[in-house]
DNA sequence: GCAGATTGGATTTTT
DNA sequence: TCCAATCTGC
């Protein structure tokens, strides 16, 4: 059965004698480990798929995961799996115990913009750049498991203390809209397992094997979860990469790898280094390179697919030319291989850097995908639909109650929401119980009021009816009960109101199947729609024959035949606030990710003067083009930077490239 | 003095 | 692309 895997994958596989982490490089086959092993404890251990739980940071790996396990899985089998994100993880735990942690279970969640909105509301901040840092250093101490007090002491300067007050009123009023954010999906469940035994050994019994995928990716409180659900047995298997740890700016914590060997002292560790993905030089590059961290495991790929082409280097003269030049490369290596769009993609360190190469591909009539980009759910008509959803839910949440009442206008001004505010503050009750008591006739005049509750039956009226009706018909009672696609075309250019309402339908026509395939009511399905990011939208994305352009974070995890990395220039990777930060090493780990999903070709740039302003400057090319040794061919030195001409030459030559090329296909196809 | 236009500069992103 | 700071025309 396992006859087609490596010797350590096996052994990962067949390994139950206690904790395990498996160090999977890049390319090494990590979630076919995972699924196979999953399979295993099933097929061969006799494990109820109920008790088996596998956790991943995302959606879309998890999705993947669901579908390669229930693949080698029979029947109902696959289904019972709890595969989820830590976040679902979270979500589902903190439904069934909502009642231990204060919450009702219909509480709300409030996704990044939301919860910014309230710090901003809060804490008076506008501007985006320190908004963000106060967002972020709240966040950083829930993650650290660290409540409002301790904040308030440990805070270092006057930016932390004003985030530590800020944090205080943010708890208040999360609990107050009944409303949890993303941090407390993790946060809260952590800190039930902790206090209450009774309920931690519920959760003991019912995972009890878990898999654990990019563990290097674990934050504090993520870490608390697995160890406290894998309790003193340790049946868990964890699987990362210590190289590939390049979200410590977002809270996760490499230290999580070695407070695993000191937490289990008897921690098998089991290396995954065949890599399956990349010629010998690329991988050898990249061994080179991550030999300059200082590591915990040592690690070194390979792989038995041949040495492959030699990594080239070229400079160009400035950043237009570099993504000229990565054009006229790609469309000339692609029509002289005859491969696909597709098997190209042009990596970079911040998402700005993809304009200039949006420009060179348009120009020479190369298509392309911006990978990332707005999530679905993050859209304002999505966000519209889903605050009405939320306000049926859960009445308590304010944020939800104000959106939906504002959002069509329907006469309910500041004015009124003020009036309205106060009074349910003077009451300690939400704005939505408020307008329904008697002493709210004498906070409001009638002519605020009697819209108001106007609105508060129509919101009764559908969450009497979403306790029971299916969810397509509701929805559809909903937009049309409140004119939303009138609205959007009152708003909106016909085309770009059209788009949006094609967004609604999208959103209806999904929520619908859910509830027909799952038998899902509406209440149901809005607890959970909050954590779903793109339903199924990434495919048409990845169909469409398609030059790939995306930054150095969000290729993590793919691979492309070949990989153009761009401005490999001191200040950009590594990143100035890196450098000044001294935070080179997840620099470097970020330039070793962009390496190795490289497959067959790799090919590196940087510039030799960049503009900045009205004058341009001279750049230094990055330390780590260098670090990786002698794998890289440097460019022919022979100083002439290529004249209009040579460019005109090389132009013209690939046009009648392309044309004879065209002649060649047309005929047959 | 202000609204609208233009210019210039940019960490990284998921839930 | 997106956002904020600066500039222009009234």
């Amino acid at each position: 059965m396992l006859s087609d895997m490596n010797a350590p994958q096996r052994e990962a596989v067949k390994y139950l004698d206690g904790p395990l982490l498996v160090l999977a490089g890049a390319g090494s086959g990590k979630t076919r480990v995972i699924t196979r092993k999953i399979a295993y404890l099933v097929q061969e251990c006799g494990f109820d798929p109920r008790n088996i739980a596998a956790i991943t940071f995302t959606n879309k790996a998890a999705k993947e995961m669901q579908e390669r396990a229930s693949h080698l899985l029979e029947g109902r089998a696959g289904k019972q799996l709890n595969i989820s994100t830590f976040h679902a993880l979270g979500v589902k735990m903190l439904r069934t115990e909502a009642k231990a942690a204060g919450l009702k279970p219909a509480f709300s969640i409030l996704d990044s913009s939301d919860a910014t909105a309230i710090v901003s509301d809060i804490s008076k901040e506008t501007e985006k750049s320190r908004l963000r840092a106060l967002v972020s250093r709240i966040s950083g101490w829930k993650n650290a498991m660290l409540p409002p007090s301790a904040a308030a002491s440990h805070a270092a300067d006057e930016m932390e203390a004003l985030a530590a007050r800020v944090y205080e009123e943010y708890e208040r009023t999360l609990r107050a809209y009944q409303a949890v954010d993303f941090d407390d999906l993790i946060g809260i469940p952590a800190r039930l397992l902790a206090s209450d035994e009774e309920l931690l050994e519920r959760w003991q019994r019912r995972l009890r094997y878990l898999l654990i995928d990019e563990y290097q990716d674990t934050n504090s409180c993520q870490y608390q979860i697995v160890k406290l659900l894998a309790g003193h047995r340790g049946a868990f298997t964890a699987v990362g990469d210590d190289d590939q740890a390049i979200y410590a700016w977002r809270g996760a914590d490499v230290e999580n790898l070695r407070n695993l060997q000191t937490d289990y002292p008897k921690l098998k560790v089991i290396k995954l280094e065949q890599n399956y993905r990349s010629m010998q030089r690329i991988l050898s590059a990249a061994n080179t390179l991550i030999a300059r961290n200082e590591k915990l495991f040592d690690k070194k790929l390979w792989s038995d697919m041949g040495r492959g082409d030699p990594i080239t280097l070229f400079i160009a003269r400035d950043a237009d030319h570099e993504a000229e030049s990565v054009a006229m490369r790609i469309a000339s290596h692609k029509f002289e291989h005859r491969g696909k769009f597709s098997d190209y993609a042009v990596l970079y360190r911040g998402n700005h850097q993809a304009r200039v190469i949006e420009t060179a591909l348009r120009e020479q009539k190369i298509p392309y995908v911006i990978s990332g980009g707005q999530s679905f759910f993050d859209r304002a008509e999505i966000k519209d639909v889903m605050a009405y959803l939320r306000l049926v839910a859960n009445g308590d949440d304010d944020p939800a109650f104000i959106r939906a009442v504002t959002t069509p206008k329907r006469g309910i001004g500041g004015m009124s929401l003020e009036a309205l505010g106060r009074y349910a503050g003077e009451r300690h009750i939400g704005l939505f119980a408020a307008m329904f008591e008697t002493g709210a006739e004498h906070a409001l005049p009638a002519r605020a009021l009697t819209p108001l509750r106007e609105f508060g039956d129509f919101i009764n009226r559908l969450e009497w009816r979403a306790r029971t009706e299916a969810p397509r018909l509701l929805l559809e009672d909903l937009l049309r009960g409140i004119g939303y696609e009138t609205w959007l075309f009152e708003q909106f250019e016909p085309k770009e109101a059209e788009t949006r309402w094609n967004n609604v339908r999208e959103f209806v026509d999904w929520m619908g199947r859910k509830g027909e395939e799952d038998g899902k009511t509406l209440m149901e399905l809005t607890q959970t729609v909050a954590l779903i990011t793109m339903l199924d939208k990434r495919d048409d994305g990845e169909e469409r024959d398609a030059v790939q352009l995306s930054t150095l974070h969000a290729s993590k995890g793919l691979e492309y035949k070949h990989v153009y990395l761009i401005g490999l220039e001191e200040g950009i990777l590594p990143h100035r606030e890196s450098i000044d930060g001294g935070k080179i090493e997840e620099e470097r780990r970020l330039m070793y990710v962009g390496i190795t999903r490289a497959q067959r070709t790799l090919t590196l740039s940087h510039c030799e003067r960049r503009k900045s302003g009205r004058e341009s400057r001279d750049c230094e090319p990055s330390r780590f083009i260098s670090e990786m040794g002698e794998d890289v061919q440097r460019p022919k030195k022979d100083g002439a930077a290529p004249t209009a001409e040579d460019r005109a030459a090389r132009v013209a030559q690939l046009e009648a490239m392309k044309a004879r090329l065209a002649g060649k296909v047309l005929p047959g196809s």
